[in-house]
RNA sequence: GGACCCUUAGCUCAGUUGGUUAGAGCGUUUCCUUGACAUGGAAAAGGUCACUGGUUCGAGUCCAGUAGGGUCCACCA
């Protein structure tokens, strides 16, 4: 067996496990008759991604559930993956291009797309090779993208059949416009941003009555030309005389009527409002009643076009705004600029102010929305933290039809294909329905000479949204039967960012519902039975990571700095369920230190005597020498199984965080602290040494395999370095989860009392400890005790000896009457006292029990005053009760003991 | 404007269905290189649990309100 070297060296480790596992296939998941499945979909990253923190997080969390699925005897399978990402992925592409002075027009459709195939085998998916740095155990056999040919076939079976069904449809309607990537986006890619700018009052005067004006507050005058009438509430008196009339419009000047419309709110400003259709969503809307036609007077790329009029045509936007301020300015017609912020719609991506712009684009009715509903409502899909569950009711009570097209190259192509020479401006609902204008299919018309297909590709999110099933080659019988669709779907977890939940979450379910199984009940169709939203990772101020503010670490450098485990491990204790997570590099420190740790105690066990055979639990039970157990024997095997129960009860719960504080505790402080402690003074006794030794590998073991699915790497090479396991037999992927159970069907009692026993022990070492630094004696100096017990605390001491030397540093510690000038103090085992050359001071050790006095004082009558509150002794229920009793008769004796004492100093 | 969350030690956070003297990690201070580990050991200091009221024998925990912070949703020009 090798030797354990002094301190943990990751790298070589890792490298050594991550590709023996892989090797030895140990990643693969395939339906085992009779075995329970547990599957997750990895939230496919972008193919244009690298590694962030929240990666780490979500797919470090991912592990650890399969890592526990395999140890617990699942079959686990976890697939891997990512998305073709449209805008992200056709910028990047473009970027480049750009270098070379080109666009993508200078291509053409077909040779750019090459290029971007091009791009993603040379350069994408990195983000994937960076999780395996990582050691996430994905099946990469099955590795997915969405534009792979399998899935792209099922996207577009999809919008073929949701077409057939009624739940597509073409409109011209206003949409979120991203001037930047020249396309249409979702509500959902927008996000609102408060946004400093300028609130003009410009004034409009009356055509009939020169001199006579109606004013109006915009943050846009650029899009004055665009106006179209002036509203105000038909019931605000302010105008009421003047609908109907008509005013000039201040730029581009025409004559607009006033007209009146509920809409307009009549506190905000003069209570008149003017109307521009082409630019905004309610005045478009308005002045469809009206039946006001729009006036478009920007091009796509947000540039003001010659309907703007002279002056401001051609005009990039922003600088439109300005000229067109400095214009009414000129003309009279602006009568106030004031600073101003107000919440301003950006396009997520490009991170530019996005345009309501009207144009032709294909809807989606969502199917299946009440179902949705129903599937996390009654608990068919739970998600953990549950609050996530009313928001996502809420976003599902006002769903709005959502815009899957999208003007862009990078994607799926719209399976649509229109008569040539039909002017698709004025395609009707029903000439969409109408095969001799419209063809939509997944083969395409059979004369394709006669039809010209649909430029507009599908929003990336229209492809993800199938993923919990395309990814199993659904709807591919051969396909399904090969990757075990039947086996592994429904998935059991998924586990993804909160910022997802409508772009993702919703919408998978709502696609599962929709496709899968038809027919079958509820439960069989969702995709996924349990949700697991990980917190935000923010930086030590609370903001967001982002690259360009920089505040964000690279994952790759922690794992050289403190190894794969030491980050996982680091961040996962960083992370409870729940709340959104400020990184502290400290804490990744702090995994680093605990595999240290562990390592050491591994090595610690090897130095200790000789290895003996660890190959099976039920071996190394044989090998304990009950007879000879001790309390603390008996105490570190009592932790031992609160410990694993106590980790079986978090898993249930999704409390990560909460497993591994618990196995930092038993490990770190029960075992390393105190029982390692301990055993040393055994090991040095030959008839305690060989059952001590056992009691470790029994220990070690299990903590091996409870720390496996969040450090993996060490765990394994552990495991074989101590002879857990066979050479071919990997913790990973061989080994299950033991029943520590079993060590009470070994004939083997736990003694809780000697247990109870320890605990007080532990006490009293740590009150000497206190005591010995309080009096000035350094923790390792050597020295001598008189303690003055009773018979039964002598016998508990007395057979505790020579780990009580040990632990408190001592030289002696002998049994006697205490001596009156020395420092001494009570205890739960008797009265100690500490011999030294030197005496203490009596006065200040006077002092000293007089301050122990009073607050001992204080709680007796906090105990006592509630003990004779008649209202709780005859309320309260009895084990509080009782244990409200002996707190005060402990107190009491411990009273009388300090009193003793200091009358004893004279 | 609506919904949800948060406020506990210098910092970051735990705190299960209400029950002895409220915990952890980091940081700070003191002591210790005793053959697993200085990536370590021992100990100390540090909290009127945001505030006010209520329910209760008993509240960090339950209820109401107030203040501060955050997130999401929403068409106020």
């Amino acid at each position: 067996m090798a030797q354990i070297n002094k301190s943990y060296e990751p790298h070589a480790v890792e490298k050594k496990w991550y590709a023996a596992w892989l090797e030895h296939d140990c990643f693969a998941g395939r339906p085992v008759a009779g075995r329970p499945p547990y599957s997750i979909m990895i939230p496919p990253p972008n193919v244009t991604g690298v590694l962030t923190m929240g990666h780490v997080l979500n797919n470090t969390l991912q592990d650890v559930l399969i890592r526990r699925a395999r140890l617990e005897g699942d079959e686990a399978m976890w697939l891997p993956g990512t998305d073709h990402a449209g805008i992200a992925t056709q910028t990047v592409v473009e970027r480049e291009l750009r270098k070379q002075k080109k666009t993508r027009h200078d291509l053409g459709r077909e040779k750019f797309l090459e290029k971007v195939w091009e791009w993603r085998d040379e350069k994408g998916g990195m983000i994937l090779r960076q999780l395996q740095a990582l050691g996430a155990s994905c099946d990469w056999s099955r590795t997915q993208f969405t534009m792979d040919p399998g899935y792209s076939q099922a996207v577009l079976k999809v919008f073929v059949d949701l077409f057939q069904k009624g739940h597509i449809y073409r409109g011209k309607r206003m949409v979120n416009w991203c001037p930047a990537s020249l396309t249409a986006l979702s509500d959902e890619e927008v996000i609102m941003k408060p946004t400093k700018g300028a609130l003009y009052t410009v004034r409009y005067e009356l055509v009939d009555r020169p001199g006579e004006f109606v004013t109006v507050k915009t943050t846009r005058p650029e899009t004055i030309p665009g106006d179209v009438a002036i509203a105000a509430h038909p019931d605000d008196p302010r105008y009421t005389g003047l609908f109907g009339r008509k005013v000039w419009r201040p730029l581009n000047r025409v004559a607009i009527p006033i007209i009146a419309d509920p809409a307009v709110d009549r506190e905000f400003g003069s209570g008149a409002l003017k109307i521009t259709p082409a630019h905004d969503k309610v005045d478009f809307e308005i002045g469809q009643r009206h039946k006001l036609a729009p006036l478009d007077v920007l091009d796509p790329d947000g540039k003001l076009n010659e309907l703007a009029g002279p002056g401001l045509a051609g005009l990039e936007r922003f600088a439109g705004r300005k000229k067109a301020a400095e214009l009414l300015k000129e003309s009279g017609a602006l009568v106030k600029e004031e600073p101003y912020e107000n919440n301003v719609g950006y396009s997520e991506r490009a991170d530019v102010p996005i345009e309501p712009r009207l144009t032709w684009q294909w809807w989606l009715r969502y199917p299946r929305v009440e179902e949705a509903k129903a599937a996390v409502r009654d608990g068919h899909i739970k998600f953990y933290p549950e609050r996530w569950a009313k928001v996502y009711l809420h976003w599902l009570e006002n769903i709005q039809d959502w815009c899957i097209s999208r003007q862009l190259w990078w994607g799926h192509r719209i399976p649509v294909w229109y008569a040539k020479g039909l002017d698709r401006e004025k395609l009707t609902e029903s000439d969409l329905r109408d095969a001799t204008k419209v063809h939509v299919s997944l083969a395409g018309p059979p004369d394709p000479d006669n039809w010209v297909q649909e430029s507009d590709v599908l929003d990336t999110w229209a492809s993800s949204w199938l993923w919990p099933f395309a990814t199993l080659g659904w709807p591919e019988k051969a396909q399904m039967e090969r990757t075990g669709f039947n086996y592994f779907y429904p998935t059991t977890t998924l586990v993804t960012a909160p910022d997802i939940i409508f772009f993702w979450v919703a919408r998978m379910i709502m696609a599962g519902l929709e496709f899968v199984r038809p027919g079958e009940p509820l439960e069989r169709r969702i995709p996924f039975r349990n949700v697991y939203f990980t917190g935000i990772i923010r930086d030590a101020q609370g903001r967001k990571m982002s690259k360009s503010l920089g505040n964000s670490p690279d994952p790759l450098d922690l794992i050289s700095k403190y190894g794969a485990d030491g980050l996982r491990f680091g961040i996962v204790s960083l992370a409870p369920q729940g709340q959104d997570i400020r990184f502290q590099e400290e804490r990744i420190e702090g995994g680093k230190n605990f595999c240290n740790k562990l390592w050491n105690a591994c090595r610690f066990r090897q130095m200790s005597g000789p290895m003996s055979d660890n190959s099976t639990q039920t071996v190394i039970l044989a090998r304990l020498e009950p007879a000879k157990f001790d309390a603390d024997d008996h105490a570190i095997l009592d932790r031992l199984l609160t410990a694993t129960r106590e980790v079986n009860r978090l898993f249930n719960e999704f409390e990560f965080s909460a497993v591994v504080q618990v196995l930092y505790g038993f490990f770190w402080n029960d075992f390393c602290d105190w029982y390692v402690e301990v055993s040393k003074a055994k090991l040095q006794d030959e008839s305690t040494r060989a059952g001590c030794l056992a009691i470790q590998d029994l220990v070690l073991r299990q903590t091996l395999l409870l720390l496996h699915p969040f450090t993996p790497f060490i765990t394994e090479e552990l495991w074989h370095l101590l002879g857990y396991g066979t050479e071919n037999a990997f913790l990973i992927s061989d080994v299950r989860l033991e029943n520590t159970s079993q060590i009470a069907m070994h004939g083997l009692r736990i003694d809780t009392k000697a247990a109870a026993e320890i605990a007080q022990l532990k006490a009293v070492v740590s009150q000497v400890r206190a005591f010995k630094a309080e009096q000035g004696e350094a923790s390792s100096k050597v020295s001598e005790f008189i303690v003055e017990a009773n018979d039964a605390h002598w016998a508990v001491l007395d057979a505790n000896l020579a780990k009580l030397k040990r632990m408190t540093g001592a030289s002696s510690i002998t049994r006697g009457a205490m001596s009156p000038n020395a420092p001494a103090i009570v205890t739960a085992f008797g009265s100690w006292n500490l011999i030294r050359q030197l005496k203490g001071d009596p006065a200040v050790e006077k002092v000293r029990l007089q301050k122990e006095l009073e607050a001992i004082a204080k709680h007796i009558a906090g105990t006592e005053a509630r003990l004779t509150n008649e209202a709780f002794v005859s309320k309260a229920p009895p084990a509080v009760l009782e244990g409200a009793k002996k707190q005060l008769a402990d107190q009491k004796t411990k009273q009388a003991e300090l009193q003793r004492l200091l009358a004893a100093l004279g």
